[in-house]
This record gives structure tokens, C-alpha cells and sequence, in this order.
DNA sequence: AAAAAGTTGTGATTTGCATCACACAATTTC
DNA sequence: GAAATTGTGTGATGCAAATCACAACTTTTT
């Protein structure tokens, strides 16, 4: 799908822009393409950038010291990703950001969201309930990790977004549900 | 100390008000007194409010179908607090709220925030600044979660709000951590 | 001040999941 | 298309934490 249509159909989910608005906070955006397997921030980096999906689909994680990963957030078309907490504080990621497959990013840099907050009230707007609704989100997945068990929650993610289910590696949403890759593959027999 | 004290410092870290527009903002907030096992919000309301803490202390939690109960956040002066699924979504609460003391609370309704933040750009930003550090709070909390043991994440908790230890009963933060009381209480000798 | 309610200490038992280990299948890479 | 890498199926073993059970201590209520 084209990038720009994709964007101002999801802004326009939140806020009423006219078209010259919408031209102008697309003009702020670059187009970046990324093959499977490639890194767009690596623990460490400074960011600069968060990263709106066009097409493909990105994983948003963690390596511990025992190299064990984590993964906070499988990226889909019309999703946003970016460290939030390195983009915001100006300090250097804690996570990272890879292509489970090839992918197509829009690209908004930090000073260009801002900038676009502080010109268009409406866009600022958006930002805010973007952010909210992240918030929400956020910690509905942490209430439903501590209160439902492994076999749950893999069904409620596989509802909630059925292409994962041939998208990515098991081994992926198993860390993702903060389980070993084995316990995730016992569930079918159980 | 004084409410509209507190307020006004806490959104001065955030956005500069001229103090007539601190006072409109102000003017949309009411007060409010509550004992100790009050209910703020029970599950199954309808939510008009989110909550601005001026002194005491409250929980933010959820009752399983079992009874068990989960905190998702305890909030002290100067802490925000509703359910904010709720709050967006004109749906019913599906979390509760409750004082774990003697609690003052400044109230703002959905409507009158929507306003203040439509009529001046300012508040719309410091709430969309607000929600972003409540997400990267969340992402935080729910590594650490995945990541690490009881223990370390106990000791994280107390650091970072060394009042919790002796204002709130361990069984609440045991319920905070997701773990039985007893776990909590055998980390002593461990 | 007595009774009731809520909180904490402590043991015994069970269980779900991690870890280790290895074979086989699928997918990339050259 | 052969070799290398990555992913998946499946068993055996061990441990951390849940659950149950109950006594002791604290705080609240009347």
C-alpha cells in the first residue's frame, strides 16, 4: 500500500487534518527499506527517529545478560515502534529493533515530531492519544501476563493478530509470552 | 501542603503556564477527601474522573475471578491515576481504586481535561508528555517483570519509593510483584 | 478492654516451567 | 544443490514458587 495513504488513513482515525496539514507533516517523514534480519536500533545506539510500519513486520527487544531475548512488541503495518524512553530522555537505546521480515518504515525524526506538535494543535493532539493508547495497552498486557496462564495469552495474541501465527518463529512469540520456547510448544498436547 | 501547590510545581516540570492560565486549569479540578479502605473506583462504574494525589497514598488494582488481587500501581503525591481504558473509551471501569490511607485527591473530569487541552496548547502537551512517561514507565515495569527475579524487583520497587515499605502492608506489594505473600515474606531469608 | 478483623511468620506438599540434551526438519547461504 | 544455519519436536531432571494450613501478632471496631 502506499506509504502516505496508509498514514493520513491512520491519523485520520484520530484527528481531522485538511490536506495541506497532512502534506505538510508528511513532508517530515523519510521512507527507509530494511531486509529480514536487519537491525534498525541496536542496543546502545543514540536515536534519533521513531518508525511508523508500512509494510512487513519489525520485533521491538531485549537481550539480557544470559542472552535471553524478550520481545516487547511485534510491529505490524500501521503500528508505531521506536525506545521511547532513549527518544524522549536523549539518552542511548536499551533495546532493540529488527526485521522479522522485509520491511518498509516511515521515518519521523524527534525535532520534526516536536516541531509539527508545536505548529499543528491537531497533531499534537494525535501524539497524545497515540501515546494514551499505548499507556492502555501497555498495562492491560502486563495485568493479563500476571494473571492468566501461558496457553491464554497465546491464544489472545494469535486472535488478536493471526498473522503472527505463520509471520514469525515460534520461538519469537515464546518470547514474547516470557516463556521457553519448549513450554510454548507442550501447550498444544495439554 | 497545598494543593494547588502541588499541582502547579508538578505541571511546571513539564510546560511553562502563565499563572491566569495555571488558574483557568486550575478551576476545572475539585476536591476530594477520603478514609482509609475507601473505594475511589469499583469495578463495573462508569468513570468520569482521573485522580491527581495530594496526600496519602492509593492503589490502582484488579480482583480475578478467584479473588486474587493484582496492584498495577501505587500512586502517591503527586502521582495521576484512573482507569484510563475506561476514561477514553466511555466503557465501564474493569479496575478498582482504593486508599490505602487517608487520601486528598484533586478530581478532573474527561470532558474538562478534553477542554483545557483544546483551548490551550500547552496542557495538551504536557498531558501528551505525561502519557508518554507513563508508557515508558509501563514497558519498564513489564521487562523487569519478564526479566527479572522476585527479589531483584522488590528491592527495585523499595528503592525507587522507599515510604511503600512501612505505609503499605507487604501483602500489597506482594500482590504489586505477583507473587503469594509467603514468596514475598521468604525473601528475607533468602 | 474485649472482640473482631487483618497481617505476618513458618512448615509441608505439589506443580508448572526452565534447563539440558539431542534428533530431525526447514530454510539460507555460497 | 551441498553445507551451514536456524527452527521445531520430545524426553528427563530440578527448582522456584503456588497452595494449604495454622499460630502469633497488630490494628481496628464497638
Amino acid at each position: 500500500m502506499d506509504p502516505k495513504q496508509l498514514l493520513k488513513e491512520h491519523v485520520a482515525k484520530t484527528v481531522k487534518l485538511s490536506d495541506d496539514e497532512f502534506d505538510g507533516f508528511f513532508d517530515c517523514f523519510t521512507t527507509k527499506s530494511y531486509k529480514k534480519g536487519a537491525y534498525i536500533i541496536t542496543e546502545g545506539d543514540r536515536i534519533d527517529c521513531e518508525y511508523f510500519v508500512v509494510s512487513g513486520c519489525i520485533k521491538t527487544f531485549y537481550i539480557n545478560d544470559n542472552q535471553k531475548m524478550f520481545v516487547l512488541q511485534f510491529a505490524m503495518p500501521g503500528c508505531w515502534a521506536s525506545d521511547y524512553s532513549a527518544l524522549y530522555n536523549g539518552t542511548r537505546a536499551t533495546i532493540n529493533i529488527g526485521c522479522i521480515t522485509d520491511t518498509e518504515l516511515l521515518c519521523l525524526s524527534n525535532k520534526d515530531r516536536e516541531n509539527a506538535c508545536k505548529k499543528f494543535h491537531q497533531i499534537e493532539h494525535y501524539f497524545r492519544a497515540r501515546m494514551t493508547s499505548e499507556y492502555v495497552a501497555s498495562q492491560k498486557r502486563l495485568l493479563s501476563t500476571m494473571n492468566n496462564d501461558v496457553k491464554y495469552r497465546y491464544e489472545e495474541l494469535i486472535t488478536l493478530f493471526p498473522e503472527l501465527f505463520n509471520m514469525v518463529p515460534k520461538r519469537l512469540i515464546a518470547a514474547y509470552l516470557g516463556v521457553s520456547r519448549e513450554t510454548l510448544y507442550r501447550l498444544n498436547n495439554s
